[in-house]
DNA sequence: CGAATTCTTGTAATCGATTACATCTACTGT
DNA sequence: ACAGTAGATGTAATCGATTACAAGAATTCG
């Protein structure tokens, strides 16, 4: 209560000081907090109680200088505009912050400087592990070297002509071709596809399996209706592509979106012109994001496992880093995809 | 092309290596990389060609330690599971990385192991500053030292009582009344609220500005007509209110929600009943995610500016991270909220 | 031409924790 | 009672970069 039981001003409180205080070397301090069972009890207690009143915690910097290990995980991704990536965030943030670690946040995408931020930090070794979400491993020249010296693992997204990664994903291909079976199955035979963003494997291998249900079912792909340039995984692209619908030849009854979000952009869009979902044409997107189900109408999608994927992709990167020296043959696990039926499909 | 191109073996290439390859000692490499000026052209020449030959990146921890810096700051969420915090996140490093700063997101709320580790990530110097996003400052006793040590911001919530934190937020008092003045001026006199998170800031200030409305205009709260106990910001939130209107004595002709996620949840499980939006009812929300413009009904409601915020928040924190040493005032940065007009809302 | 000044570079201390090795004490077993 | 072993602790080197200080070389100026 009284004056000078004010916290004295934080002077930043090391190892030394606590040593001093129990009365033991710097060593045995160490000892006591890493290795408490090769300390004598009373001195255990002398040197916690000598923690506990000096508010002493240890220096991270000096502590990684010495055992090389920032206990830090970098996380790369696109861009977090997109809520697809909260759940898998949140995944991993949960399973390394268990385990101690702490999680970094980059965006990767667009800028070159960027890259080289993130280059760096991997290369200043500041990091322990890296998680590249959705393939854009910074193809910097720094950076080609990299996954000698900490683990880098890649969710949602394999880079084709490499296998030095560890990859966490879905089949794209397969799940987009029970989607559009799925639409088949409910009477549709004109099913457009608004294709993703150019030049990322997903977009690509969601175009294939949207064939490959074409060709099991004896249908003929109408190339007009491969409506590509639309742009990102997002809203804004949904709303142009509404345009492709409006302005098409010949309507197709079903559209198969690359993204929930896409979808949902493209209802909306197409809901400004009076067309209405699923009495006028049927949509399905593909994530099975948040919005999806509350949406109006809910959206039939193919759901992607993202939490589980996210924990189970944290912790074999942790695994990894823990195996400090050798390096553990690259994982690649693929987990299923599941066909969520809603609204927005309607039977013909 | 040849074999022996092949990158070597990644060993840790230090300091050392690079003053052996260029013929100097460690002390001019280490200038001739943070003050090229003050080193013989020559030498300069030969130091940075042995950079490049080597491919040397400092490392950070050593730097750190000296510096007593780590460039690195630590954001603090309640979780990412609202996409709410998309647009500041993206804007916070934005900012941050362009500065050559890591950003460490981190999840504060629910578990006080957690609260722990990122109290000891503060404490242990290894973030240079500290982003407190939505009032949840671990009220930990370790904690509560730690704004001496490194510089804390507040955004979107202020912490009653306390003074020592920077603030940006908005005037969620003022902002709410003018949503409400709004329903009121379109001809409305029964208007429900949905409360938001119990405990939270914003959540009684909301309140007060809808009673605020109420007053001015000589209208009568009806405190049945407060729905309370809906729990987070999020739509199982608003999906639960729904049955406050469905099971109200005598139903509300408009209702604010305390975000635009339950007001969007809300909206959906009214519809599930057959209620429709604005005809039947009119709502407004708060915030202006990105889904409020894109549901349908498109959402009536109060633009955060949040990426403004986040740009304003990380650059004031930045400025306070670089004058190390002295403190600086503390900030209280409070940006207009802004009213968007959609179609949730019927004039009566 | 010699003294004063400016440039350039090197030597070595330092940041704070960890840990190999050495030392000393206290047991154990014969 | 004494060698041998286990247990507890201290001493000092180490991690890799930065920087105060010193010293030598080059330049300027009266």
């Amino acid at each position: 209560m009284s004056e000078d039981e004010i916290a004295p001003v934080a002077r930043t409180v090391t190892i030394q000081d606590v040593a001093r205080l129990a009365g033991v070397s710097t060593a045995t301090v160490s000892r006591a907090i890493a290795l408490p069972d090769r300390v004598a009890e009373a001195t255990r207690e002398a040197v916690f109680s000598a923690i506990r009143e000096t508010g002493y915690t240890p220096n991270a910097a000096a502590r990684s200088l010495r055992a090389k290990a920032t206990r830090m995980v970098l996380v790369l991704l696109p861009g977090l505009g997109n809520s697809f990536f909260t759940p898998v965030l949140d995944a991993l943030e949960e399973v390394f912050s268990s385990q101690g670690y702490g999680v970094l946040v980059g965006y990767a995408r667009q800028s070159r400087s960027r890259e080289t931020h993130y280059a760096r930090l991997i290369r200043g070794g500041q990091v322990d592990g890296v998680l590249v979400i959705t393939g854009n491993v910074p193809r910097d020249e720094e950076f080609v070297a990299v996954p000698e010296t900490v683990p880098i693992s890649l969710m949602f997204s394999d880079i084709p002509g490499t296998d030095q990664f560890s990859v966490f994903d879905v089949d794209n291909r397969l799940a987009s071709a029970t989607l559009v079976r799925h639409l088949i199955a409910e009477g549709h035979r004109r099913i457009a596809h608004i294709f993703g963003p150019e030049g990322s494997t997903e977009s690509e291998e969601r175009l294939l399996g949207y064939r490959d249900a074409h060709a099991e079912a004896g249908l003929q792909v109408d190339d007009a209706l491969v409506w590509r340039g639309a742009g990102n995984f997002d809203f804004v692209s949904g709303d142009r592509a509404a345009a492709f619908y409006l302005s098409a030849a010949e309507r197709p009854t079903a559209v198969f979106a690359a993204a929930d979000e896409i979808a949902l952009g493209f209802m909306r869009g197409l809901k400004n012109h009076g067309v209405s979902v699923p009495d006028d044409v049927s949509v399905v997107g593909f994530d099975d994001t948040e919005y999806a189900e509350h949406y109006d109408p809910a959206l039939t999608t193919m759901r992607q496992p993202r939490t589980e994927l996210g924990r189970l992709a944290a912790a074999d990167l942790l695994r990894r880093m823990m195996a400090k020296g050798e390096t553990l043959p690259r994982t690649h696990l693929r987990l299923p995809c599941e066909l969520i039926i809603r609204e927005s499909v309607r039977r013909l």
